[in-house]
DNA sequence: TTGTAAGCGTTATCAG
DNA sequence: CTGATAACGCTTACAA
């Protein structure tokens, strides 16, 4: 019944040959009798051995363990870290996660508790209240791999994964505008989110590109939340003349804006055109559908884990590198007029 | 710039003491000068020593990582494993997950590389395919602790979390009896999938219960996918008579046949209705939305953490135990007459 | 209070 | 082809 792991010491004495005749036989290494390593890989079966990869990463200073935090498990990072475990799996290593609920104190202890867990480096997704990134500063300075995933940071020298984001903006209120919108609302989240700032300023640039004035009154930075997000419509829905659609930079975002207007009795597109950013497949299934403009997120996983890699591979001198994605916009009933 | 990780030999020469005195201080273990703690602890502050856990796991026979291997990342799992995480944290454990996508191949492929990355355990939910469970029991075999959530298995001896299934089922079709329901279809999944029996038989209990014929033709095994339940249900629409309700055993079946019905250009619930399971956040969302069993993901999540832990310090003479939780039906417009 | 030394399970170097 | 032996970074008797 209970069985402790057997060990190839173990299996050595059992066999009566070295632990280093054991090792290499198990690892396929050339320099072994046929013979005796047959003995050994019959026994090694028998008794299920299973090497200690604590030992092993001990010893070969790796242990194949790739931290990742990421602020939530909504469909796009649930999309993402499939990509990371998808790629991740193909290279033989395994993805050690942690979510810091948008939290920065939580990104702090995550942070601590996962590099304390030996990861090889990490690849994080920022928290919306992160200012300050020292935590990720000094893991570069340990000389391990920081790959930077959707929600980055100027501030630092290291490698990301990210989207045109401003570009995804600009396409949503460029469509807008083609549509006979006049008076376009933001909404946004935290300024200290880059990917907020990015998206305003493809949502500033589509203005003036068509020469419409910036109405300040219609550029909302609210939370991160939906919530946050039907409180900062409603109020839009309030003003004197109510704006005519809403650019919302996240799915998130604009499903409380989505509720805010139906629950104003507005209809959609007609009073007012709704657009969001990410894709979530229930966008397209509620009434009317929502645009969106939708990101290759098991795409950006996947490149996320290799960029990883290859950095923890490429040793001392490796060059921060920048992917960049192309966004797509999904129109729908929502601006479809 | 390259700084090499500091270990307590690099302290203990640097400030001429020895490892163990370097060991206790960091330790905060008591038979220590105040004064050499003092100054150990400054350095080690200074050069911001971490201490290498897998050299502590090697010694300790602990790694301190719980294994987490789930068949998709959709709002339940995603749910579920944001409590897992939560507890593991509050214990000082960290997760290290992956996905089956539902598939038992890549079940058995992660279970050997995260076992391997040496977690001290696992906490499992089966794949829809998975049939043979022997990796499961190697494991049980070597002593270490596993614990199966939502999708477990009656072949087996350990712990479990889930949800009273029949319960649940029973409930919503006993409400959709009480609407005046006659013909209520049971859209299910694969057979070798526990919680579709269980649901199946919450089912058949409330047709029972209210004297209702069982009509085979109204019951249907299909994939756990939307996509499935989208044919199985435009199946169902082709019956002579069609059912006047369908009991779905997931969101995500149901969400298959809340399209089918769109696309026929039925009413809801007028012509038909529909109950799912999960309660998804889109449930609701949805015109009309959709009624569904709700099970606490987060908690159940939380406490399949915890009864992994209590079982991993219980050493040898631990019972397995099963935690049942309650559903809770969740009524909206698709069932509401 | 502090130091020495053995040991955790592997890998790798160097002889045989 | 095989076997000692040191080393990886840390903990823990046992000594001093």
């Amino acid at each position: 019944m209970k069985t402790k792991a057997p060990t190839i010491k173990l299996i050595a004495k059992e066999l009566g040959v070295s632990i280093s005749t054991v090792s290499r036989a198990l690892r396929d290494m050339p320099e072994v009798n046929p013979e005796t390593r047959r003995r050994i890989m019959k026994y090694a079966e028998e008794v299920d051995y299973q090497p200690n990869m604590v030992a092993t990463s001990l010893v070969n200073q790796n242990s194949r363990l790739i931290g990742v935090i990421v602020p939530n498990m909504d469909y796009f990072f649930a999309s993402a870290v499939k990509g990371i475990d998808e790629a991740a799996m193909e290279a033989g290593y395994t993805v050690v996660i942690s979510q810091s609920n948008e939290s920065y104190g939580r990104e702090l202890a995550n942070t601590q508790r996962i590099m304390g867990s030996q990861v090889e480096g990490l690849i994080v997704s920022l928290s919306s209240e992160t200012q300050n990134i020292d935590h990720i500063k000094k893991i570069l300075k340990r000389n391990k791999p920081v790959v930077f995933f959707d929600r980055d940071t100027p501030d630092i020298r290291a490698s990301k994964v990210v989207l045109d984001n401003e570009l995804g903006a600009y396409k949503a209120v460029k469509h807008l505008i083609s549509k006979g919108c006049k008076r376009i609302a933001y909404l946004g989240a935290e300024k200290n989110l880059q990917i907020s700032n990015s998206r305003e300023q493809g949502y500033l640039k589509a203005l003036k590109e068509a020469n419409m004035s910036i109405d300040e009154s219609l550029i909302v930075h609210g939370k991160f939340e939906k919530d946050n997000a039907y409180l900062k419509t409603m109020e839009l829905l309030r003003l004197k003349t109510i704006p005519d659609a809403i650019f919302a930079i996240s799915d998130r975002l604009a499903l409380g804006a989505y509720m805010a207007i139906k629950d104003k009795g507005l209809r959609m597109p007609e009073d007012i055109a709704l657009v969001g950013f990410n894709d979530e497949p229930i966008m397209s299934l509620l009434s009317p559908s929502i645009s969106s403009v939708s990101q290759p997120a098991f795409e950006m996983g996947k490149m996320a884990a290799r960029l990883f890699i290859e950095q923890l591979n490429s040793g001392e001198e490796f060059e921060p590198r920048t992917e960049i994605f192309q966004p797509e916009l999904k129109i729908r009933d929502s601006s479809t007029f």
